[in-house]
RNA sequence: GGUCGCGUAGCUCAGCUGGAUAGAGCAUCUGCCUUCUAAGCAGACGGUCACAGGUUCGAAUCCUGUCGCGAUCACCA
């Protein structure tokens, strides 16, 4: 039982014997730093049960509290506000339960318990991956480990979009003018290689679009009969006839492409538990609509095309298939999140990272989903997420604006390199353990400048903003942890030593024993809510808070061993709760820089 | 036009299940490295929380309307 929950009952027994009262609930919050004391109670809410004056009720529960919570030593009353001050003691003894936890502030799943699935990343296979995704991937990632912390299953998966016409206009542009061009002849990674085919595809369909508008053609017409497009909606026919010629380079082309999507991860640190591919679910898709038919969840129009009649719900008609009988987007994806339960019989929910333009699909897909009677249908989420914009506007393909996920993380690699190397705090380091820690402050800088807006904003991308060291960034962050790592060094750190005897406590100790109060409670709040930026102002404040301790008070001159020794283990459960939290970002520490 | 989201300091963002004088960082300006990593600390400056009503003892937070920005409303994905 927590103090907090000590002192609400304690305020409603209060309020039952002093008033003959019965109170709901009682609004606890910290203190604000201009008052003395650590936990505030609200006394205005109160007003509903006991009338009187908030000021003269809040000093006869002070009063109470005083003499019946062991914790409570004093308090005072401003305006309705009934201010608590707590025993040093208790924090002590707080902080003395819980250095030595390990994996402090982690939930443990049970067996029994039903499991998540977080969808991410879903790349398209025609073109590398770019900033967007990066948010993307480090969203998926980081909401599925504070899930995991949480104390749930969680599985981690994609959709990989690896069928449609975006497929086969690469592939007709590398079999006209390819050459035979393979990652390994070129060097290119292999979703480099095919982006550029299909770059090329656009630049001659354009072309084509132009000499047929020469020639007379409307710009739809010439939209529509331009060669190279025909060539390619023939192809994608072929695929789906299982035409061996197409199916075996389509075959050849995506692996090109998994293998640089593949680097690409390893270098983001994220991963996955299952990969589903929608040229493998799709046909799953078409059976559940005929099902759905029969259901009457459905229903064909005279030309043959499928829908969902959505307008019950406040919402229009829905195509789940086209008149030619071929699947849609929603096809697949209900094929999909059918396949995933067949898969994972376990599966209590799942969770779709996926950009806010698809807010609607989604919402359609649920209704649908739910419509065909599944009871998982409830626990489906759309964590969607806005746009990554340049100072310079939006990303466009179009215009080269796009900023290339490789390219981007060797440029916040180079950056952090450049301002350690100004620092040269690394002396002694081999140039492989230099590079390394390079890397984890590069990348760490980059998660930590998207990570740490709320989701569901858009983020404005600023290339300079985003490598500086100063101030709320990730490179902040690591260097408080590097720091600590110093001071448990030069300190012959041992954690076991009691530090119970230890009487008085300076309020910056005490405030950072009550940031690393509500840990639990923070990564609760973060997976309920969806939110790493969650985790990201908590692992801030903390750091905040301990370079304030760090630099006004002093470890290595304590006044007696006791109290040194305590702060070199506040220092480690600290730096531990850091690593902890960011670990939860995907963000790695480093012991120096 | 319908629907959804957003609007907080010059800039980038917290705070939003209602609570005290709305917080950080960047930028600008002052101090602080012969002592534990100055990628830091201490401080100054900076606000009609888009606007107008409403509910409430109390509104940045909830409700309604207006304005601005964005997304979406395909037999595209």
């Amino acid at each position: 039982m927590t103090l907090q929950h000590i002192i609400s009952e304690k305020v409603k027994t209060a309020i039952r014997e002093l008033y003959q009262a019965d109170l709901q609930s009682v609004e606890l919050q910290g203190t604000r730093k201009e008052f003395e004391g650590d936990i505030t109670i609200v006394v205005f809410p109160m007003l509903k049960v006991v009338k009187g004056n908030p000021v003269q009720i809040g000093e006869t529960i002070g009063k109470y509290l005083v003499n019946n919570v062991e914790e409570v030593t004093s308090f005072n009353v401003v305006k309705g506000f009934l201010n608590l001050v707590i025993d040093d003691q208790y924090y002590i003894n707080f902080f003395a339960s819980v250095k030595n936890t390990k994996n402090y502030g982690f939930v443990t799943p049970k067996e029994e318990d039903k499991a998540i699935m977080v969808e991410y990343s879903s790349p398209n296979t025609n073109k590398p991956l770019h900033l967007g995704h990066i948010r993307n991937n480090l969203l998926g990632y980081a909401v599925a480990e504070i899930i995991k912390a949480s104390g749930k299953k969680v599985y981690k998966t994609q959709i990989i979009n690896d069928r449609g016409i975006h497929i086969c206009k690469s592939m007709v542009a590398w079999q006209k003018y390819g050459e035979g061009q393979t990652p390994a002849s070129t060097g290119l990674k292999g979703d480099k290689l095919i982006g550029n085919y299909y770059v090329k595809f656009d630049q001659e369909y354009k072309k084509q679009i132009k000499i047929l508008i020469d020639e007379g053609k409307t710009t739809e017409e010439a939209k529509k009969e331009a060669p190279i497009l025909i060539e390619a909606q023939e192809m994608l026919r072929k695929w789906e006839t299982g035409d061996q010629e197409v199916v075996s380079l389509w075959k050849t082309m995506n692996e090109w492409v998994y293998e640089g999507f593949e680097q690409t991860y390893k270098a983001l640190g994220v991963d996955f538990d299952s990969y589903y591919y929608e040229s493998k679910t799709y046909l799953l898709g078409k059976d559940i609509i005929q099902e759905g038919i029969k259901k009457g969840v459905f229903f064909k129009k005279e030309d043959g095309s499928v829908w969902c009649d959505l307008t019950d719900e406040g919402l229009d008609e829905k195509i789940v298939l086209r008149s030619d009988g071929t699947a849609v987007y929603i096809t697949q994806d209900i094929g999909t999140a059918i396949q995933r339960v067949t898969d994972n019989q376990d599966i209590g929910g799942m969770i779709y990272t996926v950009g806010n333009e698809q807010d609607y699909h989604f919402k359609v897909l649920f209704l649908i989903l739910k419509k065909l009677g599944y009871d998982w249908s409830s626990y489906l989420h759309h964590l969607s997420y806005g746009m990554v914009d340049l100072p310079s506007g939006k990303m466009k393909s179009r215009e080269g604006t796009v900023v290339d996920a490789d390219e981007l993380m060797e440029e916040m690699k180079a950056a952090a390199a450049e301002a350690s190397k100004s620092k040269g705090k690394l002396e002694g380091y081999s140039e492989d353990e230099k590079q390394h820690i390079y890397s984890i402050v590069g990348l760490g800088s980059l998660k930590y400048y998207i990570l740490k807006v709320d989701p569901k904003k858009r983020i404005l991308f600023n290339p300079e903003e985003s490598v500086d060291l100063h101030g709320n960034t990730g490179s902040f962050i690591q260097y408080t942890y590097a720091r600590i790592q110093a001071i448990l060094r030069r300190a012959d750190f041992d954690s076991t030593i009691d530090i119970h005897k230890k009487i008085t406590l300076d309020p910056r100790e005490k405030e950072l024993i009550k940031l690393v109060e509500i840990y639990p409670q923070t990564i609760q709040q973060a997976a309920k809510d969806l939110s790493p930026a969650i985790i990201a102002n908590y692992v801030y404040d903390l750091v905040k808070a301990y370079n304030s301790f760090f630099q006004n008070v002093s470890i290595f001159g304590a006044d007696s061993e006791n109290e040194k020794i305590f702060r070199v283990q506040l220092s480690n459960t600290v730096g531990v709760t850091i690593k902890s939290a960011l670990g939860l970002l995907g963000i790695d520490v480093p012991e120096r820089m």
